[in-house]
DNA sequence: TGATTTTTTTGAAACGTTTCAATACGTATC
DNA sequence: GATACGTATTGAAACGTTTCAAAAAAATCA
């Protein structure tokens, strides 16, 4: 499109409508009645002059944009982009609208994001942080921007935390695997550093523990590149006690994993048993199809949205820590070989 | 995070700092020299007081956000999230941020989205539109900001466009497949509405008819519902003479028809070669790979960045319309049974 | 030193809304 | 017909910046 001359303004609107300027605006928010002549004026006028209003005006003055920002790691997976996606429907049905965007895991792209958003365009924030969201969240301390931090635990008690309960659905994955005759597993994070995949450990290590029984879990950095991965993968996998099945950390692990083994294979030589920790769309199309674990997604949306509401109308309270349970989906995850 | 009590302005940093409006500003924009001394004065205060600037109040008086907008279909797809992420470097590099919205595919969700995001809150936008974009174009036109249309052709005169090459793309597919032996096609749409899906449709009966070789196209709805589909893909399947070769609109067709295919295959029973419209970060994992097509996302985004920064710096010209090459990627993709 | 030029600093006006006290207008009441 | 009351309408002030003409201060020159 190419640009008009100027936008008209409520001044204009008013002078065409001949009435005045805070009737205009009235007829435009509801705020007083108008009578039904005077209202007609207005909006004929503002049609014929094509008014829109100017919202960063209104913002100045309101003192609230009606926006709330969404900053998260990645659009592209099958969970984020669900959660992103309700994280609109229940802003749409509360009158805000999102402002998303999108760090890639990179903490200085997340910084610049979040500079931009919270400098008086939102009234509130999600945020999904990267793997160091320590300059981020300094900053948006310090903007005073309420905010709730989502899906990944948050170890600064300045901010309000909803989560997905990683221990629960470790033991439920662990367990499941233990029935199946599986003793040594292979987790393969997406990132080590990352504070949820130290749960997830932890979450194996105490269900293995209080299982009793002697099976083992080795945990193994994927790694920057694809190359890294295939030979640790590979050198993990030909040891003398290999292990039967792999936890992958997210569905770009297992599509790693998958590629590798895949490239192995051979024959009608069955690939390993695979468990991914999110929910990848592709699930159903692996032969075998691989476990997966289902989150809330309404259920996490709806607690974060609840906390911001009470924080954007001036709630103090101290910080508020949700955690939500999540199910594990096994599909048609096999036994371990020899095992029945 | 919990709010404070009120935001500091630049009145209270001048006064801080013992200094007029005017230098503070100054100091805060270099827009003029300002003293060593002064801007240090300044500097400080605003340190002290948390100051951080007020958007609206600068985008009111300045009349320039420094924002762009971007209007997707999807943020799930490897392709437009690439797309997207591009457009965020691009204008980063521009000095500018990017605010995402994304439709679904949702006519009326892509007009609420528009209509937020076109009053003054950007300077220009990317659209990719729905299926239908003819109100949310219309109220663009009427806003009068700097728009580009994306990735889908559009038949309306007031936009400028920025397309791939369909004809082009299909026409490469139809070559190597006919050259593999294959002589009776099936197309499957995303929506046979898209004006995308008519000029692929019509890509490949073109390349037919160039090639004189005896070779058909059937053309399939997907259908909105996936039992829907299976039946109508089981019945194209199982006629006298059936298609040796599945033409996907994109991969969600590829992977509904995947998951179809393979819940019958019987034994070693090989799938139906298949072919994708776009690129799924999946292509590598199934087995065979299925042929997809690259699409050239820097050559889009940069086409689409020289138009937009033109129009924003008030370029008046008639609306361009670029089209730009794909490649064709055809991976495992099998010859026709019996053609060789 | 005083006059002139250059550089820095100032403060009022403007951007386009919303808000709210004050005013105008009807209408019912006595 | 005067009074009181309720409802519609008005217009000035405020929101927090940037801009720019004018004033002040500093530097240069004769």
């Amino acid at each position: 499109m190419t640009r008009k001359p100027r936008r008209a303004t409520i001044q204009d609107v008013a002078a065409q409508a001949g009435v005045s300027l805070g009737t205009v605006s009235n007829v435009l928010n509801r705020t007083r009645p108008v009578s039904e002549q005077k209202r007609l004026l207005v909006t004929k006028a503002a049609k014929e002059l094509g008014f829109q209003l100017n919202s960063a005006a209104q913002t100045l003055r309101r003192k609230k944009t009606w926006v709330v920002g969404l900053c998260t790691t990645y659009a592209t997976s099958a969970y984020l982009s669900a959660l992103a996606d309700a994280f609109e429907d229940a802003a749409a049905e509360r009158g805000y609208d999102v402002m998303m965007v999108v760090t890639r895991q990179d903490p200085e792209r997340e910084f610049r994001r979040v500079k931009a958003l919270v400098s008086g365009r939102v009234d509130g924030l999600f945020f999904l942080p990267t793997w160091d969201p320590t300059q981020s969240l300094a900053f948006i301390a310090e903007s005073g921007v309420p905010t709730v931090v989502v899906d990944r635990p948050c170890a600064d008690p300045r901010f309000d935390n909803v989560v997905v309960d990683q221990y629960g659905v470790m033991a439920q994955i662990v367990t499941h695997l233990l029935a199946l005759g599986h003793r040594r597993l292979l987790f393969v994070p997406q990132r080590r550093a990352l504070l949820v995949s130290q749960q997830r450990a932890e979450g194996i290590e105490r269900a293995i523990a209080r299982s009793g029984l002697p099976a083992d879990c080795r945990v193994l950095e994927r790694g920057e590149d694809r190359g890294d991965y295939a030979r640790a993968l590979r050198e993990a996998l030909s040891g003398a006690e290999p292990p039967t099945v792999v936890i992958a950390g997210n569905s770009a692990v297992a599509m790693w994993t998958l590629e590798i083994l895949n490239a192995e294979r051979t024959g009608g030589d069955p690939s390993l048993p695979l468990v991914t920790l999110d929910d990848p769309e592709w699930g159903e199309i692996t032969v075998p199809r691989i476990g997966c674990v289902r989150y809330p997604v309404a259920a996490i949306v709806e607690t974060a949205w609840g906390i911001l509401e009470r924080r954007m109308t001036g709630d103090e309270d101290p910080p508020e820590h949700s955690v939500i349970p999540a199910t594990f989906l096994p599909r048609d995850l096999a036994a371990a070989p020899g095992s029945r």
